[in-house]
DNA sequence: TGACAAATACTACAGCGTGTAGTACTTTGT
DNA sequence: ACAAAGTACTACACGCTGTAGTATTTGTCA
């Protein structure tokens, strides 16, 4: 192990965005979709953006595969390519991969040991665990 | 909420790092404290890398706050600021903090649904949360 | 059908982090 | 006091991001 660094070239997960298009992608995600000028008003800060930076972020999400577009009269429509929770998902395991070799076990147990989790919620993990194991044994 | 797009000033965690500088620091880790020559011994790749660039590789995770070092000699010993284990911690604080808002249980959810753990796991799942509920009701 | 407005495509650029390493400076053992 | 071995400083290219200006396309309405 560790004789040659491993590149992560794979994809890039949801994390890795900047400020902006992290922005932008949530707001998609919470419209469903959008065009351009739907996300610049939603996503309104002290010093408005212009419009040209919005549309190439939207490009760039697209290029890098977080959104699609089709077209409507003259401007396009853009929706993306995973929905918020299959791409947490895939972050999730991308960063179990990185930081814990993969090993989801082993994240956990340092995810149990540093979280404030009260008895309540605890009962429903063990709920979900339940759950789980009752789905894969059929 | 998303009034503002969040500013994560805070501190970079372990995944932000690049190639190099996380193999370090691994290697570190994984020897406890150890000086330039001795690092770069260990990240034997194909193509040696110069030791100056090992030394700014270190010293820039010391500026970044993941190093320090103390004098032997005539040479610096590099030893970690935090062990591993607080440093993984602290990046999964900060990945669910990113990615879930915070909410560990919501993160929780997405990784039961899409992780491939089988019974025996999920039930040292099931001992894992059955321990940390006895020790928190004290 | 052609002009015009609105949208998109293309291009640019600065700033930052990283890897990579050369050169200048410092320290220590003999 | 000097050579050797370290460290500090500096540099630079690369890639990604935010930001936006300019060029080009396109849909529509008169």
């Amino acid at each position: 192990m560790s004789e040659e660094i491993s590149k992560n070239y794979e994809e890039k997960m949801l994390d890795d965005l900047g400020e902006l298009q992290r922005a932008v992608i949530e707001q998609i995600w919470e419209l469903g979709e959008a065009g351009v000028h739907e996300v610049r008003e939603k996503l309104s800060r002290k010093k408005k953006l212009a419009y040209t930076t919005i549309l190439t972020a939207m490009q760039k999400l697209e290029k890098a595969g977080w959104l699609e577009h089709r077209n409507e009269g003259k401007t396009y429509v853009y929706f993306p390519t995973r929905t918020r929770e299959e791409a947490g998902a895939k972050s999730v395991r991308k960063f179990i991969e990185r930081m814990f070799d993969g090993n989801s076990l082993l994240m956990f147990q340092h995810f149990m040991r540093q979280s404030k989790l009260n008895d309540k919620e605890l009962v429903e993990l063990r709920k979900m665990i339940d759950e789980k194991r009752k789905g894969s044994k059929k």
